[in-house]
DNA sequence: AAAATTTCACGAAACGTTTCACAATATCAG
DNA sequence: CTGATATTGTGAAACGTTTCGTGAAATTTT
């Protein structure tokens, strides 16, 4: 049934099926109407293929349906998997998703914060770089990987206990000496308690450990340095590896195999994320994965619940080990 | 300024300011307003830090600035990249970007398509999949590599030049014999044409070339019993490969170094797509690069001119070619 | 059978804008 | 100084919903 151009609106199924424009509202709201009237309006809404407008709908009730998600890009795998995980568990309650990809700068993430208010919003989920953000406190916001204040809900994976797990890892898998290594980042967001768990694990199982941590405008290629200054006689000090993301571990990886080392025999390494390197595929590495599913579910049940005193001000979720080709699993695994 | 609850309108500005509703309007506007009246508005503003609610102005003007963007999902890395720059497209011009990961189901991109209409989105980008979409006549609706109609413009890369341009890169980096590889797919889509892209070029060069199109149901696996069909006493009877994608490029290159062969030194192998490993790293291979900025700019302006006549019914953009290491790059590149 | 009660459709008002006919003021010619 | 013209602020109406007080019709009670 084609239509002319105005689209048909609840006044004009209204008189199309002899009703009134209340008993129209109720019908495409499930509310309880007489049988005869209501099939009277599911036909007139058939036969003009009506839709509710939703933006009237979101003016009358001051509520929009829409949650502005900030992230720094929708490219880098971690990333782009959450917005998926977003976009599944809003969309299962009917909200809209508004992208806002701020690229880390601190001003475009203002703005997004200013433009997602002036738009309506019912609320912000925010996996924001800039630790002085101005948040409005009477919108909904809750953040990811990054601790911003009390009243904040903030979801992450449980990041200790990655690095933790990460540890006992490899020392299962009969690694004797290990090092860490991250890129720099003098921001102090959960990601940065791989570390910390990383050590508590090295201690607890006897490895020694040693770290290398990238400061802000350095290049990768420290790494290299790093990793040839513990290389002697083609045998590297280290029999295992953690690095703090998959990204980090696959550029490793490379790196090992242009210096002659053979992963996993020579070297084992275990990177942080889970992520798929092309999306669907294998893990690109062995791996602690982080729960994304369940960080997004989490993240939008937080922000849409009213109860706003029953929300807890950091939530840390569990990760898991995965094998994804560069540990050398034992039997007992 | 803490403000209460309500958030205050344009009533609430007149009010302060003792001005008419309508110079408010004008004011936020940017319409032509007396100087003396311009800046009490501008100070009610500043003082009750009010905002425009646009869902208010888009019921109005029937118009939502929102576009919904249809796409399979948001983690294949030609996707994630796609939806970036199709935020910032829109972003530019004021639109909001409401996204639907369809996972390639036939029945989820209609009702995505149905909600779209629901939602009053101004317009539709659709990276879609049944070929038997009905799409409303009354909605802007722009695909990217699929053509559905002459009414409904489509934006692709330059699949066929792409695979010409592998071929001849092949055959100038000194290949003889040349084999192309494409998962399967009986979608009659833009992507489609790099096959007879690549074999017009084959042609053209004088290249021996053979094809291997795995069926809709059968595994990477495949490809393995394919190429060792023509690997005699560890030579390979091709020099060069051309995959259909990157993520493909990737598999296979993982696969013929398992059959001990070498990339590039025994196999020169260039795929499709040109998008990063993880994001904003190297490409993963040699690579026909795909405009994905120009793609997303191309569907955001088809979309909202407003000229319907003006709409090509299917836009093509150049390719490019990218060294990634899979590739034997001589001296007069 | 009449009164009391319940049920439920009706339609006006309101949400926060934009627009437009109108009125008020300022400008200018004669 | 008057009357015509140009300028610009005013406020009501409209956009498409939801909500809620009103009252008519149906049902139950005595």
């Amino acid at each position: 049934m084609k239509k002319a151009n105005p689209a048909p609106t609840m006044k004009d199924v209204a008189k199309e099926a002899g009703v009134a424009l209340g008993t129209v509202s109720k019908v495409v709201n499930g509310l309880p109407v007489g049988d005869a009237y209501r099939i009277r309006v599911e036909a007139a809404i058939e036969k003009l293929d009506y839709q509710v407008n939703s933006y009237a709908q979101g003016l009358k009730a001051n509520k929009t349906y829409t949650v502005a998600v900030l992230i720094p890009n929708s490219y880098t795998p971690f990333f782009s998997h959450l917005i998926y995980q977003l976009n599944m568990a809003l969309l299962k309650r009917r909200y809209r998703m508004l992208l806002c990809c701020t690229d880390y700068a601190p001003n475009t993430e203002q703005e997004y914060i200013n433009m997602a208010r002036q738009n309506k919003v019912d609320g912000i989920i925010g996996l924001t770089y800039d630790p002085n953000l101005v948040v409005d406190e009477d919108i909904p916001f809750v953040t990811i990987d990054r601790y911003l204040g009390p009243n904040i809900p903030c979801v992450a994976s449980d990041n200790f206990a990655g690095g933790q797990l990460a540890a006992e890892k490899l020392a299962d898998l009969g690694c004797r000496s290990v090092a860490f290594l991250r890129v720099g980042s003098s921001l102090t967001n959960e990601p940065n308690k791989r570390r910390a768990g990383f050590e508590n694990g090295c201690l607890a199982r006897h490895l020694n450990y040693t770290m290398k941590i990238l400061e802000d405008g350095e290049s990768f290629d420290e790494f290299e340095i790093f990793l040839r200054s513990h290389l002697h006689d083609g045998r590297l000090d280290f029999d295992g590896l953690f690095c703090v993301t998959d990204r980090l571990a696959y550029f490793i990886i490379e790196m090992l195999e242009r210096m002659g080392l053979r992963v996993p025999e020579d070297v084992q390494v275990i990177g942080f994320d889970g992520v798929r390197n092309f999306g669907d595929c294998d893990y690109a590495c062995s791996t602690i994965v982080q729960p994304v599913s369940e960080i997004a579910e989490l993240c939008v049940q937080l922000l849409l619940q009213d109860d706003s005193s029953m929300k807890p001000p950091l939530v840390c979720l569990p990760v898991r080990y995965a094998y994804g080709g560069t540990t050398r699993e034992n039997s007992r695994q």
